[in-house]
DNA sequence: CGCGGAGACCTTTTT
DNA sequence: GGTCTCCGCG
């Protein structure tokens, strides 16, 4: 039996006794949400509730695993039957089983951003004679519709009201949009929003499948509900439309998604939706000392539309955040450097210390200077390890063995053949869409005889490439990337890229990662879900030291350092220039760094450039943000003596 | 038709 | 730093 009194405050305690019906949880930063959550999960499934109807739906796999873990742990049981994951992964896995319903083939292809682009790219290209430089490229366009579908509206109510600057190209752009939609059908592929609105679709329109589900989900959980937007509010409602068990769980202060359609009005309005619903607060902070707490409160009272909240703290006294204005870019740097190798001295481990920006380019400055002290960090930053050209390369190659009409995995395996470009690889798919079985007519029918005398000998080996492959499925998953290596694409690596050895490594590690997976489509379907970098789904060795992490602030919801560096506490930087052309943007902004600095549990840095250099206007003068102004003197201490004039000294 | 080099331009946040 | 386009060479 858990020992409830034991290891909950009084707050927690009743959120997780709670039987059931409509509760709304507003839990604050660092309030023990998660353990509440998996303290609930533990409790219903004690009273009698089965794992098979619990329903429990979090922001990042992550989260869903580590909560899943916990409750498997506390209940000494194995939780395989819970569902638990991200939204996209939980409408992969009911479409999966029901996607003829909506006119899809059930082996459907997930395409990730990436392809979407380069998918909208040539979709644009079919139909927009004369694009111009102005006209949005595959990625931007890609973010307007996902938005607008996100949200339930048509590009023509979008555009106007968030991208004025586009409106010549409305028509224009409809058209793309519609064709993008209409060759998605065709090619059998799913884009994320396509997961979401699906789902719900299926939900919404037949009764026997929701019904199904319904009446399996005696209880629907979900974690940063802030962050759900339409689409997904209305699945967790038609989900709990037969019980009525639905819990959610957010802090309204913590809204971070907007730009992709995240709608904070859903938990706003969840009273309104459920009158009968039990509102819970969660206001003791367990992380953070009262400084650092106190200067977050006082922050985010700027903003106008929130709940009423008042985070307490319970830590014992600390050391007030410190502000600390650089000369430039160089010595903001050079400070948070030579900060972090005088923490380490002092006995933090370098995985006790974060670094959290608002924009990846941020960082740039502060990589070079952390690599050239030999700062032991990870940079979660950029491109992501599955979002790897060579990982994609690789997959491309089982991805057509598996599924023959494939095209985006074709166009990327024929492109990576020498001498092959553009032209040629559009002149063999064209010849490989008329075949019934693409495949098998790329490895007999002869296609590749007929490509100019330069291009030949790259098809013949991508011929015997595929065939190696083919003759091997069943294989272990492993042998078969390690054949792949073999067959040529090992040399490719090394006349592509300068840093061939590392990516041979990563792949090696992509073909351990890979045998767990027992067949090829198993792995290919969980490949186009995953973000994030392949090293840290297995989590740091406990025992080591760690290193040092560098995040956007996006991607550090929900976790927590000892130390926590903020680079460019700007105006223009925090809050985002860009940003700021959204009426909603200041508060968001502001949520943004409000998130930043409840990450931090002993210390905080926050830090800026007094001056900048900007192309074509020179050096200018950066003010600090003002989200540091607006604050009461008192909160924050000012260096007296500013670091650079410290580190001039030290040198 | 492919490809490499040069130069321009732009950089928000992500499941 | 990354991505895209343009241009000249093979």
């Amino acid at each position: 039996m858990i020992d409830y009194d034991l290891d909950l405050n009084d707050e927690q305690r009743q959120v997780v006794m709670e039987t059931g019906g409509p509760l709304l949880v507003i839990a604050g930063a660092g309030s023990g949400k998660t353990r509440t959550l998996t303290y609930r999960v533990a409790r219903l499934l004690e009273t009698g509730c089965p794992p098979g109807g619990v329903l429990l739906a979090t922001f990042t796999n992550k989260a869903a695993r580590a909560m899943m873990g916990r409750v498997a742990v506390l209940m000494s049981m194995d939780v395989g039957r819970l569902w638990g994951g991200t939204f996209h992964h939980l409408a992969h896995r009911v479409l999966r089983a029901h996607a003829r319903r909506l006119g899809y083939e059930n082996n459907f292809v997930i395409i990730d951003a990436d392809d979407a682009k380069q998918f909208l790219n040539r979709c644009i290209a079919a139909k927009v004679k004369n694009s111009g430089t102005r006209f949005p490229r595959g990625d931007v366009l890609r973010d307007i519709i996902s938005y607008a579908r996100n949200t339930d509206q048509r590009l023509e109510d979008v555009i106007p009201e968030r991208f004025p600057y586009l409106e010549d190209f409305l028509e224009a752009m409809t058209v793309v949009a519609a064709h993008y939609g209409s060759e998605k059908k065709r090619l059998n592929v799913m884009d994320f929003d396509d997961l979401l609105l699906n789902w719900r679709r299926l939900l919404a329109d037949h009764e026997d499948i929701r019904m199904s589900y319904a009446e399996r989900f005696r209880h629907v959980l979900v974690d940063e509900y802030q962050d759900t937007n339409i689409v997904q509010a209305d699945i967790t409602d038609l989900l709990a439309s037969c019980h009525r068990n639905i819990m959610v769980v957010g802090d309204d202060a913590q809204s971070i998604y907007a730009f992709r359609g995240a709608n904070y009005a859903n938990i706003m309005k969840f009273p309104d939706k459920y009158r009968d619903c039990k509102v819970f607060k969660l206001e003791v902070n367990y992380r953070s000392t009262p400084e650092i707490l106190h200067m977050a409160n006082l922050s985010i009272m700027n903003n106008e539309r929130q709940f009423e909240k008042a985070l307490r703290a319970v830590r014992p006294r600390g050391t007030p955040p410190v502000l600390v204005p650089l000369r430039n870019v160089q010595m903001q740097a050079n400070f948070v450097s030579q900060r972090i190798i005088e923490l380490i001295g002092d006995g933090y481990r370098p995985g006790e210390i974060a670094i959290l920006y608002r924009a990846h380019f941020h960082a740039m400055e502060l990589q070079m200077e952390m690599t050239r002290r030999g700062i032991p960090f990870t940079i979660r930053s950029g491109i992501r390890f599955f979002e790897q050209a060579h990982i994609k390369d690789v997959t491309s190659y089982l991805r057509v063995i598996v599924n023959p009409n494939d095209e985006m995995a074709w166009r990327r395996i024929l492109g990576l053949c020498h001498r092959v470009g553009r032209q040629t690889a559009e002149r063999i798919w064209l010849w490989l869409t008329e075949r019934r079985d693409p495949l098998a007519a790329f490895l007999t029918g002869g296609i590749v005889e007929t490509v100019t005398a330069a291009a030949r000998p790259g098809l013949v080996k991508l011929r015997e490439l595929l065939q190696a492959v083919r003759d091997r499925e069943g294989d272990d998953l492993g042998a078969i990337i390690e054949t792949i290596l073999k067959k040529g694409y090992e040399t490719y690596l090394q006349v592509a890229y300068p840093d061939a050895e590392q990516r041979r490594e990563d792949l090696f590690s992509l073909a351990v990662y890979a045998a767990r997976f027992s067949t090829t489509a198993e792995f290919l379907q969980e490949m186009a879900l995953l973000t994030g970098s392949g090293e840290e789904e297995e989590g740091e060795p406990e025992g080591g030291d760690g290193r040092v992490i560098m995040s956007t602030i996006h991607q550090a919801k929900g976790l927590e350092w000892s130390v926590v560096f903020i680079p460019w506490c700007a105006e223009g930087m925090i809050p985002l220039g860009r940003a700021l052309k959204d009426p909603e943007g200041e508060e968001e902004e502001r949520r943004l760094f409000y998130v930043a600095v409840t990450r931090a549990k002993d210390q905080l840095y926050l830090c800026y450039p007094v001056v900048d250099y900007r192309r074509g206007m020179g050096y200018v003068s950066v003010r600090p943000s003002r989200f540091i102004s607006e604050l009461t003197p008192a909160t924050v201490s000012h260096r007296r003596r500013p670091y650079d004039q410290w580190l001039v000294e030290e040198e």
